[in-house]
RNA sequence: GGCGGGAUAGCUCAGUAGGUAGAGCAACGGACUGAAAAUCCGUGUGUCCCCAGUUCAAUUCUGGGUCCCGCCA
């Protein structure tokens, strides 16, 4: 049976390309909400990523409260599915307080997966992973590709030969479960989700958050970001971690080396920042339903009457028909 | 002042044995099923520094000029 007339729980969800500002009006929002926060960042749930994840200070979490950060270690592999799963309770404990679960965050997929995008029970398996990996460095992608055109040809046809990624993940789908990853997609569930979530968006125009993003990563820069970066390496956590590979911290590791300078290192994090904040909202784009702001033409407070009211209305549908 | 090297895409540069040009980076658009700050795909008209000459044809050869960078004074 479908589920049309199952409640779904109302949540709301800020989202936004990096430095545009999301932080500081969601913690507005928090406090006029009398809300918890849940934090959606793929970074911010590893522990010791302070300075280059932006996580706002323990003070603040205790007046707020928020959830998932610092939930792995950096040598941990978070995933999506970990996200989707551990969010879901979060907002299950919120609501028995009574009180309003607020996603914040900038990680699109792991709305989505939130969302239901999911299939339920596809394995993972770091051994088999580390297989292909040590298969990619020696018969190369091509072959691997190829391999996946053989067992199943519809991935293929979708993954493209250059991207090692997918071509990885569906191989490890295939040969842990013996079955093709297209059959998992046609034939299972997608993860049910059980939110209503009401997406606010915040935007500025290109060339101003642009500037804010070149501030911001300067200011990581001179505030420990580098000496971040240099502890944990002498923690001995691996540069080729999930955890380390994102932008800064890749930068980082090489300045930390000796291997660029520091001024290379600063503006290849700039470089960085710039492009993902288009990939984000590459997805953003098509987030529904979502009421977007102009950071450039309303003032914050104004933003946040407006906020506020379509807030409350989408909280009220609760428990109406 | 003398000698040499350079001037081509937003940047760094390649190239055309004369037929008006292309890489990397940037910029912009897109994809995305357990690594997602990852991974991958697509998009290249620019007075080829200026002026004159040779030529059917000059960004390319010749002469002059301007600017930059070395080395020598």
């Amino acid at each position: 049976m479908k589920n049309g007339h199952v409640k779904k729980t109302p949540v709301i969800a800020i989202i936004g390309p990096t430095a545009v500002g999301k932080t500081k009006f969601s913690l507005e929002l928090a406090r006029n909400l009398n809300a918890e926060v849940i934090s959606v960042d793929s970074r911010q749930v590893y522990r010791y990523l302070d300075v280059g994840t932006d996580k706002v200070s323990p003070e603040i979490r205790h007046e707020i409260l928020h959830h998932l950060i610092n939930v792995a270690d950096p040598d941990q592999v978070y995933s999506a599915a970990d996200f989707a799963s551990q969010a879901t309770d979060a907002i299950d404990r919120i609501k028995k307080r009574n009180r309003v679960p607020l996603m914040i965050g900038g990680t699109p997929f792991y709305y989505k997966a939130l969302g239901g995008t999911l299939s339920e029970d596809l394995p993972k398996d770091p051994s088999v992973r580390k297989i292909l990996e040590e298969e990619i460095n020696k018969r190369g992608l091509a072959e691997l590709h190829s391999e996946l055109r053989a067992v199943d040809p519809a991935a293929a046809e979708k993954i493209h030969p250059n991207d090692p990624v997918r071509t990885m993940r569906a191989l490890e789908i295939y040969r842990i479960t013996g079955r093709p990853a297209t059959w998992w997609y046609e034939n299972q569930a997608k993860m049910e989700s059980p939110f209503d979530i009401l997406y606010i968006g915040l935007i500025r125009e290109r060339s101003n958050l642009y500037k804010n993003i070149a501030a911001r990563v300067r200011e990581q820069f001179s505030n420990g970001y580098p000496e971040e970066v240099e502890w944990l390496l002498a923690q001995g956590y691996s540069p080729s971690l999930p955890a380390l590979q994102g932008f800064g911290y890749r930068e980082l590791v090489r300045y930390v080396k000796g291997c660029c300078s520091y001024e290379e290192a600063l503006e290849g994090d700039i470089r960085s920042t710039k492009a993902f904040s288009r990939r984000q909202m590459t997805w953003f784009k098509h987030f529904e339903p979502t009421l977007w702001y102009d950071f450039d033409k309303y003032e914050m407070s104004e933003a946040m009457e407006s906020v506020l009211s379509h807030c409350i209305r989408h909280l009220e549908q609760e428990g109406k028909e």
